[in-house]
RNA sequence: GCCAUGUUCGUCUAUCGGCUAGGACACCUCCCUUUCACGGAGGAGAGACGGGUUCGAUUCCCGUACGUGGUACCA
């Protein structure tokens, strides 16, 4: 075992927008994987065929690739245990399902979906609100098991719709050491007899996953832990087809939890105004938008940092992971047991610190993008560059650059006058008046000249320069805020500062 | 209901029997900054409850409570 070539897969339902969670499970199946030098493998669990979504499969690869998750296999790019998308395989499942009921491990069931509601309904009491087609009821049931050989064969033969189920033995006890939670046990008698194919001769999870990590010579399972109370099937299915020796060693991820503790959902994102999916996602068949992380301005490296961080630390005090570093600390022992509830704000705190570290020219290309989506154009790409380096410290999200940067490219929209008002007097009036005369007269227009003729001139007025600066700075921004007035009277230009000036005094005055 | 699993500041977490329980986000105060941020210094803020075991329990065991997940021909 010790010995097998670590492979590891991430088998998403390709029914819609990938998830925090969901991402964050390709996380850790790619940190183990990488660290071991092993395979990532992406394998496309497409059973449910009433359920499939155009465009999700893409969406998942796309999702991926700009996470810098990418699998070494995987139905984009083929690999030697294809094909990865389950429904492509679909011939491979009933010879599995055949041979668990040649050796009395599994059964053929001809109940109708209506009937089993009806037994549902019928066997339902307070104190068992969901009764299981198990052994204590499959005796009542249409099934191979309660109805005799000739009448099996005649439904059979008669084209009559059926499923196979596994049938639990009773009174035994399944146990599995899972890599986070230990040694994990389940009374079989309390588990039940799942189905295994489908009537339309798809498999189901359980069989379809057991078949395919065997097949793709899976070593370690990484799933959510919502998949724990299904493990003892799975376990049983390892040890009636393939031998227990063979069977991956399972890991049930904790959960992300949503600000009110359940299972987070898109609904926490639409109450709560944060995204939820990695990217912006339109569900084709019901024209339902869920915003994306990348859409809202977060840079793939601080949304695979968050992630990693939501259940798993390196033990140090250390929170901002380069991939490389993840990648070389990530210990399984170190994950988390229970679930964690998402936080939006700390999100957005890895974000800032993403952008602040990274030098501005690997995220300029998407915020120029935002810029000439918000109508600026950017002729200078250096001069761009400069700006984006100032105000960097001032962004949590890229989209942030746009309010913060807008007026170093175009006058601002609205002048904060009402913040200048109630100090204004003549005296600034005559200032402001001959500063631009001044600034007109200016040989060198940058930084240092512009603050020593502005200095120069206060004293002259007899003004103190802190009384003018907040004046200028609405001027030219708008607003209170921004970076130093001096730098950006010097980046917008002699002609935009003095424009902006006369154009705030005759507001002013007004 | 039953089964599984979990429970340290509001949130993410450290602690693998010695704790004056540490860090981060958020919050508050101050400093820096003639704006806003960034940065720096402080502050407030936690071991669900009850039993054991132990010289000593946040750490180990049991029980209770509560949370979450599952209980589909969905994954």
């Amino acid at each position: 075992m010790s010995s097998k070539k670590v492979r590891v897969r991430f088998a998403p339902s390709p029914t819609g927008g990938l998830h925090l969670g969901g991402v964050r499970t390709v996380l850790f199946n790619y940190l183990f994987a990488k660290k071991q030098g092993g395979e990532f493998i992406l394998r496309i669990e497409d059973t449910d065929q009433t359920r499939f979504v155009a465009g999700a499969e893409e969406y998942i690869t796309e999702t991926l690739r700009w996470c810098g998750l990418e699998a070494d296999e995987g139905p984009h790019k083929g690999g030697a245990y294809g094909p990865y998308r389950q429904s492509e395989r679909k011939p491979m499942y009933r010879e599995y399902a055949e041979k668990l009921i040649a050796a009395g491990q599994a059964y053929y069931a001809f109940d109708t979906p209506e009937e089993l509601e009806k037994m549902r309904g019928q066997y339902k009491t307070a104190e068992n609100p969901s009764p299981q087609y198990g052994h204590g009821l499959r005796d009542k049931m249409r099934n191979s098991l309660s109805l005799s050989a000739e009448e099996v064969n005649r439904l059979i033969g008669e084209g009559v719709p059926y499923v196979v189920r596994i049938k639990m033995p009773e009174g035994e006890t399944v146990t599995f050491n899972d890599m986070i939670r230990g040694d994990v046990s389940f009374n079989t008698s309390l588990v039940d007899d799942k189905v295994l194919l489908k009537a339309d001769g798809m498999p189901t999870y359980h069989l379809a996953v057991v078949v395919d990590d065997y097949l793709m010579k899976i070593s370690h399972a990484f799933r959510g832990e919502e998949w724990l109370s299904s493990a003892p099937v799975h376990v049983l299915l390892w040890q009636y087809l393939f031998g227990l020796e063979n069977m991956p060693q399972w890991a049930h991820l904790p959960l992300i939890l949503g600000p009110d503790g359940a299972k987070l959902s898109k609904r926490h994102g639409n109450k709560y105004g944060f995204p939820i999916f990695a990217m912006n996602w339109t569900d084709p068949r019901t024209n339902d938008f869920t915003e994306g992380f990348r859409e809202r301005g977060f840079l793939p490296q601080a949304f695979v940092n968050v992630l990693a961080l939501l259940g798993w630390n390196d033990g140090t005090d250390q929170e901002v992971f380069t991939m490389e570093e993840l990648i070389e600390r990530f210990d399984l022992s170190r994950v988390n047991h229970s679930g964690a509830i998402f936080d939006f704000e700390k999100a957005k705190w890895f974000n800032q610190e993403w952008i602040k570290r990274l030098p501005a020219a690997s995220w300029q290309p998407e915020v120029k993008a935002l810029f000439e989506k918000a109508g600026i154009t950017i002729a200078d790409e250096a001069q761009f560059t400069r700006v984006l380096e100032l105000v960097k410290d001032r962004c949590a999200l890229l989209s942030d650059f746009i309010p913060q940067a807008d007026f170093f490219f175009r006058t601002p929209a609205t002048v904060d006058v009402a913040a200048i008002k109630p100090k204004w007097n003549d005296q600034k009036q005559q200032f402001f008046a001959e500063l631009i005369r001044q600034y007109e007269l200016l040989q060198q227009w940058n930084h240092d000249e512009l603050e020593k003729e502005f200095k120069e001139m206060a004293a002259a007025h007899q003004l103190k320069p802190g009384d003018l600066m907040l004046p200028l700075r609405i001027m030219l921004v708008g607003g209170k805020f921004g970076p130093g007035v001096f730098d950006i009277a010097a980046i917008i230009g002699k002609e935009a500062t003095i424009q902006r000036i006369k154009h705030t005094l005759q507001l002013v005055q007004a």
